[in-house]
RNA sequence: GCCCUCAUCGUCUAGAGGCCUAGGACGCCGCCCUUUCAAGGCGGUAGCACGGGUUCGAAUCCCGUUGGGGGCACCA
């Protein structure tokens, strides 16, 4: 399928610098979507040129959070495709050929200029009032000059020689937009050291996996005047199709005031997500509503619906802060449309972590985790809410234990006096079930005792569930059954 | 300093010149329901940054101001 007459193929290239900001995830999930609304294809690239920072481990946390999302990639590492490998650091030898060829053909130059030189003349620039990028000096050299320098010792960085003409483009997102020349100046595209720098690699790959549609962060906008020269002369080198992808330049996700969101921040990163218990498509549902919306008055939609309303026209150019408020609002409501026995299977981890179910749960323990589900379906708004309402149900009854002060508070003696009626009334009950439990109870301590049903039925609660909140107590007590029911609350009364 | 960019309730947004007395959602407040907490229902609070144009008519188009953000690296 195409998108203005050409095949559609967008990409993701996050480097793998640990834990993924949630602003690249909403980038991802954009580039996902337009992939797929278009019937295109989704490439994932990764940019692991920086040695010092990047590691293996966060190599593979990278695919693993991708995976967890399940923003699904049609090429790119364990994948495969036409256009491999797709981790930078294994095309080195690639892009020291590109860079060869860009210098022989006049299109990139050796610049010998150091960096105090540069900074020095940096300087000089802006106190005049005049651009600050680099000035040129070593566009032309003479082979004297280029000796001379040699001779110095100095080691040459390869500079990219820009047009010298306007640039103009139509981002995807912003409509037109032009650049003059004199404020887009030469840049660096190989270190001293040999080193190719992100301002090669990536629009070498780019033009070499023939993305058609790049959809980025915009903090890349005022890159893009550089990358569409690179782009051509490319393809002038004979590197991809000589075609320049369109670019659409996605507005950030910034954080509470408008400050940057780090990915160090606590709301910056994808793992605390994770940890906390958003679903993935809580979280992606969430993000797509960070500038952009799917039209009526409609908030909730499944992956499948965004990508085939997705139009990268309709984004809207501004920042958005994040409001992890509303992410749980959607979340909540992502998490009570689950199917019940869906929820209980990804409550469970959350559950082994937390030590409240072993790592191997047994079957009794899956039947009881499943039938009490839907006691906190809809009072979670994150799976990890669940471990404190579920405890009680799977603790030992040797370790069950009630707060010291919830105990002095809630098991006075009007509390205790509840207690004992609730043990009276429950022990010759014949059938232990919810209604019949909730039967007995009303008898004896709303109509007997004469007592308001919140002032009977609380220090019940913490007799049973040891909490002063927890899931409906009838039901609970069903779950937790008679014996371990009534033992607790004989256990109160010592 | 120079360049680019953005501007609707506290927040995310709908709005494509008349459908706008600006709609929805989250939050907040109140009420209802109620065994706690939720969920749910009902109601309320609150916004077109400012100034000029264009037009019969501007949240919407143009210019400017102000304010925010990004860039100007041998980081990505």
């Amino acid at each position: 399928m195409t998108e203005a007459g050409r095949l559609v193929r967008t990409r993701f290239c996050p480097s793998p610098t640990g834990n993924l900001h949630v602003g690249n995830v909403r980038t991802a999930l954009f580039s996902w979507a337009f992939a797929r609304h278009h019937g295109g294809t989704f490439v994932f690239r990764v940019e692991d040129t920086d040695a010092a920072r990047d590691s293996e481990e966060s190599y593979a946390g990278l695919l693993e959070s991708l995976r967890w999302l399940g923003l699904g990639w049609d090429e790119g590492p364990e994948v495969g495709g036409d256009y491999g490998p797709y981790r930078q650091s294994l095309r080195f030898d690639l892009y020291a050929d590109v860079a060869a060829q860009l210098h022989e053909s006049g299109r990139a130059y050796r610049c010998y200029c150091t960096q105090e030189e540069l900074e020095e003349r940096r300087q000089i620039a802006r106190e005049q009032g005049r651009p600050s990028g680099y000035d040129g000096h070593c566009r032309d050299l003479t082979l004297e000059q280029i000796a001379t320098y040699e001779a110095e010792g100095r080691k040459p960085v390869l500079r990219f020689r820009m047009p010298g003409t306007p640039i103009a483009f139509t981002d995807l997102v912003r409509g037109e937009i032009v650049f003059e020349p004199e404020h887009v100046a030469d840049y660096v595209i190989v270190r001293a050291s040999g080193h190719p720098l992100y301002t090669l690699t990536n629009p070498v790959d780019d033009a070499m996996m023939r993305i058609s549609h790049v959809l980025r962060g915009e903090d890349l906008l005022s890159s893009t005047p550089r990358q569409i020269p690179m782009h051509q002369a490319l393809g002038q080198v004979g590197i991809g199709r000589g075609e320049v992808p369109s670019f659409g330049h996605l507005p950030f996700v910034v954080g509470p005031g408008n400050r940057k969101l780090s990915k160090r921040d606590p709301g910056g990163g994808l793992a605390s997500y994770r940890e906390r218990g958003f679903l993935p498509e809580g979280l992606l549902n969430y993000l797509a509503l960070l500038g952009w919306s799917i039209g009526g008055d409609r908030e909730i939609f499944t992956l499948q619906e965004m990508a085939d309303a997705f139009d990268i026209s309709r984004v809207n150019p501004n920042a958005a802060q994040f409001d992890l408020k509303k992410c749980e609002a959607i979340n909540g409501i992502r998490v009570r449309s689950l199917a019940v026995d869906d929820l209980a299977r990804r409550l469970e981890p959350y559950l082994q972590r937390a030590g409240v179910l072993p790592a191997e749960a047994s079957r009794e323990q899956r039947e009881l985790l499943v039938a009490a589900t839907p006691l906190v379906q809809e009072r979670i708004t994150v799976l990890s809410e669940a471990v404190g309402m579920l405890s009680f149900l799977f603790v030992d009854d040797a370790r069950f234990r009630i707060d010291p002060d919830l105990r002095a508070t809630m098991l006075d003696d009007q509390g205790l006096t509840a207690v004992r009626a609730a043990l009276d009334a429950l022990e010759p009950l014949k059938s232990w079930d919810t209604a019949s439990i909730e039967a007995a109870l009303r008898a004896a301590l709303v109509d007997g005792l004469g007592l308001k049903p919140r002032n009977a039925f609380g220090p019940v609660r913490v007799a049973v569930t040891g909490k002063k909140v927890s899931p409906p107590l009838f039901e609970s007590m069903e779950l937790l059954g008679r014996e371990r029911s009534i033992h607790r609350l004989s256990g109160i009364l010592g």
